[in-house]
DNA sequence: CTGGGTGCAGTTTTT
DNA sequence: CTGCACCCAG
């Protein structure tokens, strides 16, 4: 097909022109070797993508399995399928006959950790055959009993003192800040913590382990409980998101992956290789995440990255800007060569004076100045939306204090549907740090939407563990296996027992409000725990050596949904994804094996040999693990797939999840956001001198702790189409003097705009 | 408008 | 434990 035929057929569903002759369309029509787009907010970046992808497919007649297309999240890379679907169904429907030569469905498109498990898959890679990949809550069971890091705390000392930053925190379940007192190691969940923030390190930053084994000790070390992880990782099948990438790395420089690159000319339908890769979100990519794009890319050296270095959010997961600012000496390095850049710099969301407030917002800062701060060359963004008028697009809204402005703010989203400004509550957002119901955070600004008549969407506020089903679903489950709460008194630490059974007590409340109106329910759990203590003394008089009682945690968790008022609740479909996900939690501890006996679990009740009980340990471990674990984590609602907020509910979420989203009225809270510089930035210091692509780069610490509030920011400004309106309660003023810093510009800044 | 005392709550994000 | 939001006295 024509380019000019393809123009002809998707012009009539743009809203824009498709010109081959922008800036756009030379991205879309770009043929060869590597690209690099930088496109700011709203400027159709990953629409350009989408029919770039497009254009390869229909117009240059790439084989649509040999173009790998990924993303940051699942949601977007949903997001970028579906726009393909629909794009390339408009062209099917005048060339019907197409659809018979390209099969849609072949493109490799999705995350690239999806990705990576389906390829791997696909070529059944040996090293990678029947893993188990863990989730975060996985991850941190599995590391806390397998990893020696935190079964062995004598061993790995000097560990804990070389990364003793890694441990200033609060720790909600000891209640305390900081490792006090360094005659001790930090707590079991401290370490896992750590652990996991070190061994994820190595493996995203692509470290030279051999360069860090010789750096002293205390490196030494690391690299003996990062071995000893993996070691136990691979006994056991299982695989974690970092390492998933590195076994794809491996599989690329493998005979079968050298296939799947290169291609295979006697299987060409099978096997075509890969002809082109684009990504998007590039300026979150990490260390390791470079290394396979440019491996992936390396056969035909068509790399095409999609990305604005000023929305790069994602530092603390290993992901640095310098991949995107630095991709041209990366292709350099890699293949000798240079790129192409591209700037889309046209924003077409928002009213011209936030765009203005967006750009000169990010210029005004002398930090991010700095040579490689930003892409050079990166051209001033220019509005071209055809939202217009004279109204304050970007204003502030005050108060005495926190109370006080969530009630102007929400008078204000009164007034706006009063007045038939908006039609609907979920034309806004509110963008803040945390929206956790706290009075700190969102808790005011959710109660004064209430108040006026407004409901608030928040499924992410963290508040699982208080929701009814499921400390009655916990209560019950102590009560039949723990019903004098015992074993916590296996736990080390007052204040940690303290905290613990102070909350299993709220459950064992909460069950016994079920309880009263369902007596079935208090027979099973009566008759549950009977049964185990008859089991486990029966075992006792015969003297019986073994453990095993016969019955595990899920036999129990599940003989109490089925009883009222679990079994109505599961109507509900809130309630039964909360029952759901609470079983996942107690599956994934069910499965994790004991360290010296294998085909044993900790979903088996254990019997105690020396008493005709549960086993102290097996119920010291459920508290220790599984529930001082639920306590600190906390769990997020469901949320609608596709739907941002639903009809009359006010968005509320925090600016990553507003990220790659646009709403007509943005408010943002919390603009005292302070300068300092977070365990990432240490971790990236530490870590530098051993990656195995030397940083050109090197900014001091504050500066790249400012640069991240400032992105911060720009990320929540930009999300704005006809207005952008700060919420800033009197409190956040002072001691604040304008110009004054990070914050002080920031406050400085909205000063110039109207107040509401 | 400032400073000290009191009381309460305790990051966030992704695969 | 630390830090902030808020109150009230000056």
């Amino acid at each position: 097909m024509h380019f000019n035929e393809f123009r002809t057929i998707l012009q009539p569903h743009l809203d824009y022109e498709l010109d081959p002759e922008s800036e756009q369309g030379r991205v879309i029509m770009h043929g060869e070797n590597p690209m690099q787009v930088i496109a700011g907010p709203g400027s159709g970046k990953t629409e350009t993508a989408v029919l770039r992808v497009l254009v390869l497919m229909f117009v240059m007649e790439i084989n649509p399995k040999s173009i790998i297309m990924t993303t940051f999240t699942e949601k977007a890379a949903k997001n970028m399928r579906d726009r393909i679907l629909t794009y390339a169904g408009f062209l099917f429907d005048q060339y019907p006959d197409l659809r018979h030569q390209i099969n849609i469905y072949d493109l490799r498109i999705g995350t690239l950790h999806s990705l990576c498990a389906d390829i791997m898959q696909e070529y059944r890679y040996t090293g990678y055959q029947n893993f188990r990949l863990m989730d975060e809550m996985e991850q941190y069971l599995f590391t806390m009993q397998h990893s020696n890091f935190v079964q062995d705390p004598e061993r790995f000392f000097p560990i804990f003192e070389q990364f003793d930053y890694l441990f200033q925190g609060y720790d909600p379940i000891s209640g305390l800040s900081g490792w006090r007192d360094h005659n001790y190691p930090p707590n079991q969940w401290q370490r896992t913590r750590a652990a996991i923030l070190l061994f994820n390190r190595i493996t995203e930053g692509v470290i030279d382990r051999n360069r860090m084994r010789q750096a002293g000790p205390a490196w030494d070390l690391l690299i003996e409980a990062y071995d000893q992880y993996h070691r136990q990782m691979a006994l056991h099948q299982r695989c974690d998101f970092p390492t998933i990438q590195k076994i794809f790395l491996e599989f690329l420089n493998s005979h079968v992956g050298r296939r799947f690159i290169e291609g295979d000319p006697s299987e060409p339908e099978i096997h075509p290789g890969i002809a082109h890769v684009i990504v998007d979100e590039y300026q979150d990519t990490n260390p390791i995440q470079e290394a396979i794009y440019f491996a992936l890319a390396r056969g035909t050296h068509n790399l095409c990255v999609v990305g604005d270095d000023d929305q790069a959010l994602y530092r603390f997961r290993g992901g640095t800007v310098e991949c995107m600012v630095t991709f041209d000496h990366a292709c350099r390095h890699y293949w000798g060569m240079r790129s192409t850049s591209r700037y889309l710099s046209v924003n077409y969301r928002s009213h011209p004076a936030i765009v203005n407030y967006c750009d000169e917002y990010i210029r005004s800062f002398p930090v991010m100045g700095i040579k490689g701060a930003r892409v050079e060359g990166k051209p001033q963004l220019s509005a071209g939306s055809s939202i217009t008028g004279t109204y304050p697009a970007v204003a502030f809204i005050r108060g005495r204090t926190i109370e006080d402005t969530a009630q102007n703010f929400a008078r204000c989203v009164r007034y706006l549907l009063d007045n038939h400004i908006i039609e609907n509550a979920n034309q806004c957002a509110l963008l803040m740090r945390s929206v956790k119901e706290s009075p700190r955070n969102a808790g005011h600004f959710a109660d004064a939407l209430r108040d006026q008549g407004i409901l608030p969407y928040n499924p992410r506020s963290r508040q699982f563990l208080e929701q009814e089903e499921i400390a009655a679903a916990l209560g019950a489950f102590v009560s039949i296996i723990d019903r004098n709460l015992q074993g916590i008194g296996g736990v080390r630490g007052q204040q940690i027992r303290d905290n613990i059974s102070h909350k299993v007590e709220e459950w064992i409340r909460a069950y016994d409000r079920a309880a009263a109106t369902s007596p079935a329910l208090r027979n099973y759990v009566d008759e549950a725990r009977q049964a185990i203590q008859t089991k486990t003394q029966e075992m006792f008089q015969r003297r019986d050596r073994k453990t095993k009682i016969g019955v595990s945690m899920g036999d129990v968790y599940y003989h109490i949904l089925a009883h009222e008022p679990f079994r109505g609740w599961q109507e509900d479909p809130e309630r039964t994804y909360r029952l759901g996900q609470l079983s996942a939690i107690f599956e994934q501890y069910a499965s994790i094996p004991y360290l010296d006996s294998p085909g044993s679990y900790r979903g088996d009740l254990r019997a105690s040999r020396d008493r005709p009980a549960i086993s102290f340990g097996w119920l010291k471990d459920f508290y220790n693990h599984l529930v001082g674990r639920l306590i600190a984590s906390g769990m997020n609602d469901p949320e609608e797939e596709d739907i941002i907020a639903p009809p009359n509910r006010l968005p509320i979420m925090t600016v990553h999840q507003a990220k790659g989203l646009e709403f007509d009225f943005v408010f943002v809270y919390g603009l005292n956001r302070d300068v300092e510089v977070e365990e990432a930035i240490h971790l990236e210091d530490n870590f530098e001198p051993f990656r195995q692509t030397q940083s050109y780069i090197h900014m001091i610490q504050d500066q790249r702790a400012a640069q991240d509030i400032v992105r911060f920011y720009y990320v929540a400004y930009s999300r704005a189409k006809w207005a952008l309106i700060q919420l800033v309660p009197d409190a956040h003023l002072r001691k604040r003097p304008p110009g004054f810093g990070i914050i002080g510009r920031n406050l400085q800044r909205f000063r110039m705009t109207h107040q509401l």
